[in-house]
RNA sequence: GCCGGAUUAGCACAGUGGUAGUGCAGCGGUUUUGUAAACCGAAGGUCGCGGGUUCAAAUCCUGCAUCCGGCACCA
């Protein structure tokens, strides 16, 4: 007969199976009320589950943070339950728990809009309110068909098709309603709570294939309590706030319009973000063993067929018509079969390995249309890419090295951790499966050598080799995959590269495809986000904003602008007729770093006032200080030692 | 590309069939000011673009474009 082993180590023995609610009754009554689910054997389940054998029980509560997924899921439960009640005739489909909330896709012909979130949010509480227990019980697949055909519920009747024959098939009722799901549930719709909130609707394709119909998805996001619910839409106001595309046109950074969707505007500020970036970049790769390269923008078509592009990719690709010459050019989406080509000039050796091929490549791309966000996701952008030649036996060491210094840029730029991906063979590819055996195994090995601990990602490598992604968070919790790094056997044998090896003969090298950034404007969206236009000096776009509270301070002004410029600083002088308070909070606003304030006095005795942003506090100091100061805070991260 | 929403002055927004408005910015003037918004004034519009309905359209219908949110896509 079970004995119970609970957390605290304590173990209670009964003389029959029991369920979760006996068990939690036994050990007293506030737990019997709080219990909301339990862990059996670290498996979260319902807490009527019978318990037959000996187990380890660990009882979920409110305050537990695994009482957020039962909460969501429940929560959806509630929604499907409260649109089907306001919307006779909609189908339900699947509803499940996500980060932060849940959604529900449903099947019905007239959209629904936010506007219907009212009333939907209302039955839900009315639901709530009610409190129906959640019942579990299990169907024949048959009759579990047949219940949902009779409904008009054809989507829940495919899922039940769908599932596997040993699969138990399970249904949850809630009073009158009743769904198809494996659970875990909650003891019944009150302990959904009320801290939950409808956030959008939007289209989904149903099973998530765009072959499918699409269904009409109904986000919401659902906390243990109104703090945290609360909590939530702050933070979502405040990351609003940091969104790229305003703090651009806040700032002055960059523009998009009609005329070149998809493509970035930069303006003076946001350029100087971006040479800065670059030089910064430069400086590296040159450190790290690269040479770097500048191949054409427009190239024929031969190329991208002999390459496979054009097999695989020219849906992608803008094209560019000779009429005269009866040829067809492309602008290059990549810059791989390019380097290929330089790289193929003459003939190498095997002592040039690893060749390690950088260039800041202008590419194009014809992303679809609802793709394009910001300068996240554009059709012109510039990679930091580089492609490095190697054997095979080189592969690890070239990802180690690559792992390093990707990491210590990351740092710089202020990320101290990433998500890796690997990302292994896709279903349009090229290349033997041998081949791809080779490249996975390599990279895994690699990874293994660096120390990198990545989540696999299958089906989703590039069409030439596997793939590893280093993916950043943009201030509303979207990922971006910036760097990558991608193992090639394919481009070098269609694009002929060879070496000649220490036995003279002729060999196929390895191509690695790697980069750090990804795309300047992807990273420097990114990056904008990261600090709210609020820049480390080396990377602020204006760097000082010296400003004047009287105009008999004018001349000095200037001359103290000049002294920071001599410096290599990049100033603004304020000298307008207006309030030393209205200037303050004008470049403030626009994230200036130092304010540099010089008044009567600091004229006189050939001082600034230096105000931090943000900071109230100001510092005096002499001219000479003051710069020599500024200009050592604002040497990028990786010339600190120059000057140290 | 798909579903839904949006598009009015440089920016943020109001305006549901009858003379296009507010705030900020910009411009002109007054004020010479000590650390996050001084005061006054005059300007500023093809209401995204095209077609339609109507005596009359920013407003209703329709096509297109772009943007936004998801989905799909992201070599």
């Amino acid at each position: 007969m079970p004995a119970i082993t609970l957390p605290d180590g304590s173990q209670r023995s009964f003389d029959a199976p029991v369920t979760g609610t006996t068990v939690a009754a036994s050990i007293g009554p506030g737990l019997a009320k709080a219990a909301l689910a339990m862990k059996l054997d670290g498996r979260l389940v319902d807490l009527s589950t019978e318990i037959a054998e000996d187990a380890r029980v660990v009882f979920v509560t409110r305050r537990d943070e695994d009482a957020l997924e039962l909460i969501r899921h429940d929560t959806a439960h509630v929604l499907a339950e409260a649109v089907q009640e306001l919307f006779p005739g909609t189908q339900v489909t699947i509803g499940p728990s996500i980060e932060n909330g849940f959604y529900y896709d449903f099947a019905r012909n007239e959209p629904f809009t936010t506007a219907d979130f009212t009333a939907i949010e209302a039955k839900m509480r009315e639901i709530v309110a009610r409190g129906a227990p959640f019942v579990r019980s299990v169907r024949d697949r048959n009759d579990a068909i047949a219940f949902f055909e009779a409904k008009g519920e054809g989507y829940k009747a495919e899922l039940v098709r769908d599932l596997g024959e040993d699969q138990t098939i399970t249904f949850y009722s809630q009073g009158d309603w009743i769904d198809l799901c494996r659970g875990p549930h909650m003891r019944s719709t009150g302990d959904v709570g009320t801290a939950f909130k409808l956030m959008k609707v939007a289209g989904a394709y149903w099973r998530g294939d765009h072959r499918n119909a699409m269904l009409q998805r109904i986000y919401g996001t659902a906390w243990r309590d109104q703090k945290e619910l609360d909590a939530y839409l702050k933070m979502l106001e405040e990351a609003e706030k940091r969104d790229h595309r305003r703090i651009g046109r806040e700032m002055g950074l960059f523009h998009l319009q009609e005329e070149a969707p998809g493509s970035v505007f930069w303006h003076p500020k946001g350029w100087k973000i971006y040479r800065t970036a670059e030089a910064y970049m430069r400086r590296r790769l040159e450190a790290g063993g690269y040479e770097e390269v500048k191949t054409p923008q427009l190239v024929d078509r031969a190329l991208w067929e002999a390459s496979g592009h054009w097999e695989k990719y020219r849906e992608n690709m803008f094209q560019a018509m000779v009429a005269e010459e009866d040829k067809t050019l492309a602008l290059k989406p990549m810059n791989c079969p390019c380097h290929v080509l330089i790289f193929r000039q003459g003939l190498r050796s095997y002592r040039e390995l690893p060749l390690r091929m950088a260039e800041f490549g202008a590419c194009h791309r014809y992303e679809p249309s609802g793709a394009l966000h910001g300068i996240m996701r554009v059709r012109a952008f510039t990679q930091d890419d580089a492609h490095i030649f190697c054997t095979e036996a080189q592969i690890a060491d070239e990802t180690v090295r690559f792992v390093e210094l990707l990491s210590s840029v990351y740092r710089d730029f202020g990320f101290e951790s990433f998500r890796v991906k690997f990302s292994d063979r896709p279903e349009k590819r090229a290349g033997s499966d041998e081949t791809w055996d080779r490249a996975e195994g390599a990279l895994k090995e690699a990874c293994a050598i660096a120390g990198v601990e990545y989540e696999l990602n299958p089906g989703e490598g590039a069409f030439y080799g596997p793939k590893l992604e280093f993916v950043l968070r943009d201030a509303i919790g979207r990922d971006w995959q910036c760097g990558t790094l991608q193992v090639d056997f394919v481009l070098p044998e269609r694009l002929d590269a060879e070496y000649v090896g220490e036995d003279g003969a002729r060999h196929r090298p390895v191509m690695l495809h790697r980069a750090i950034l990804g795309s300047f404007e992807r990273f420097l969206g990114i990056l904008i986000e990261q600090y709210a236009g609020r820049f480390p000096l080396w990377l602020a776009p204006v760097q000082v904003a010296v400003v004047t509270i009287v105009s008999d301070a004018d001349d000095y002004a200037h001359e103290v602008s000049a002294a920071l410029k001599a410096a290599g600083l990049t100033v603004v002088t304020d000298t307008a007729n207006s309030k030393i308070n209205a200037k303050i909070r004008e470049h403030s606003v626009q994230h200036v770093p130092v304010i540099a304030v010089v008044g009567r006095k600091e004229a006189e005795t050939r001082t600034v006032a230096l105000r931090r942003l943000g900071v109230e506090a100001q510092e005096t100091l002499s001219l000479d200080e003051a710069v020599a100061r500024i200009a050592a805070e604002a040497t990028p991260p990786d010339m600190t030692n120059e000057f140290a």
